[in-house]
DNA sequence: AAGACGAAAGTGGTTGA
DNA sequence: TCAACAACTTTCGTCTT
């Protein structure tokens, strides 16, 4: 397992509010904590066997199972023939036909078990590929794994792809785990659409009666806020903003990232650290426009006004 | 010249008959 | 299954700093 080592001593809880969410990114080689927002940026040490460090390779290159298990018996498995005859052609006595049939039938059904089998070990090792690639932590790809494993077993899986199914666990899982990521993240590092994705999301949501809160804006702001280089008391008001706004129930039916971004966008201003609708809209990924209208709304409902 | 603003038309997803 | 609908995007002209 990963140790978190900050300052010389293993790190198990946020110094700043307690909580034991903490994030570990290895690509900015940070812990943050997922409660409060609070990111330490000093010597992450790794503890733990069997990680590469995915910086400079794709990450893709990462140690997954073995190649052999991803084609378990290497594309030379034994058929047994239907014809009732041996290798000379003559044809074969009863008892010798009766059990070559239990032979096949054995065999066909070793095979369905080795299709799911492959598929799971594929899955795996996608997800495992996915999370790597987005800097998630262990917990997650666990998390991720056992959801992946009630859709083999619930037969969600028919008709669907792997790569979406496994896209939209490791989404769910995030959600789950309030370890937030969009979308959008989750797309580009994915060979399916953000459609897909949220197509396959919802099938399994359903298939296993299973129902996940919105996800909560305020989750998004450390993240969106250290990729703009925006200081902790911008990040504390853009959530105490956000949070206000929500208790005067605000966001119904918007979406999380516009709100995100227009409690970024109003933090920054009233906290003299001032970026523009374009910048934000960048990293959150949503239009100027949409940060415009929020960020309106945002002010009507809290009845702050800008102008110092 | 860059940023902010808002109108208008377009897009993709949800909902309800 | 289809149409109405809300949220969001794209595009673009105008105003402000």
């Amino acid at each position: 397992m990963l140790k978190t080592i900050y300052q010389g001593k293993e790190l198990k809880q946020c110094p700043e509010c307690g909580s034991d969410r903490l994030v570990k990114d290895f690509y900015r080689a940070e812990i943050s904590c997922a409660h409060c927002g609070l990111v330490l940026d000093e010597e992450l040490l790794d503890s733990g066997p069997d990680w590469r460090s995915s910086d400079t390779e794709p990450s893709n290159a990462r140690a997954g199972p073995p190649s052999t298990l991803m084609i378990h018996d290497k594309g030379l498995s034994t058929v047994i023939d239907w014809k009732n005859k041996d290798i000379y052609g003559k044809d074969l006595s009863p008892h010798r036909r009766a059990q070559i049939y239990r032979m096949r039938k054995w065999q066909s059904r070793i095979r369905i078990s080795d299709a799911l089998e492959r598929n799971l070990v594929f899955a795996l090792s996608e997800i495992e590929r996915l999370s790597s690639s987005l800097k998630l932590p262990k917990n997650i790809r666990e998390v991720a794994a056992l959801l992946y494993r009630q859709v083999l077993e619930k037969r969600i899986n028919k008709n669907k792809t792997t790569e979406g199914l496994v896209a939209a666990c490791v989404y769910a899982a995030c959600r789950q785990l309030k370890i937030p990521r969009t979308l959008d993240e989750i797309e580009e590092q994915s060979r399916v659409d953000k459609k897909e994705i949220g197509r396959s999301y919802r099938f399994i949501m359903m298939g296993l009666g299973m129902k996940l809160p919105l996800s909560n804006p305020a989750e998004y702001v450390s993240r969106f806020a250290s990729q703009l280089g925006l200081s902790g008391s911008v990040q504390t008001r853009a959530i105490s903003m956000l949070e206000e706004a929500l208790q005067r129930g605000l966001p119904s039916g918007r979406s999380p990232m516009g709100l995100t971004a227009a409690a970024l966008y109003l933090a920054s201003i009233l906290e003299n650290e001032k970026r523009t609708q374009r910048d934000i809209s960048e990293v959150v990924k949503v239009t100027e426009v949409t940060v415009r209208n929020r960020y309106k709304e945002l002010q009507d409902t809290l009845g702050i006004d800008i102008k110092d």
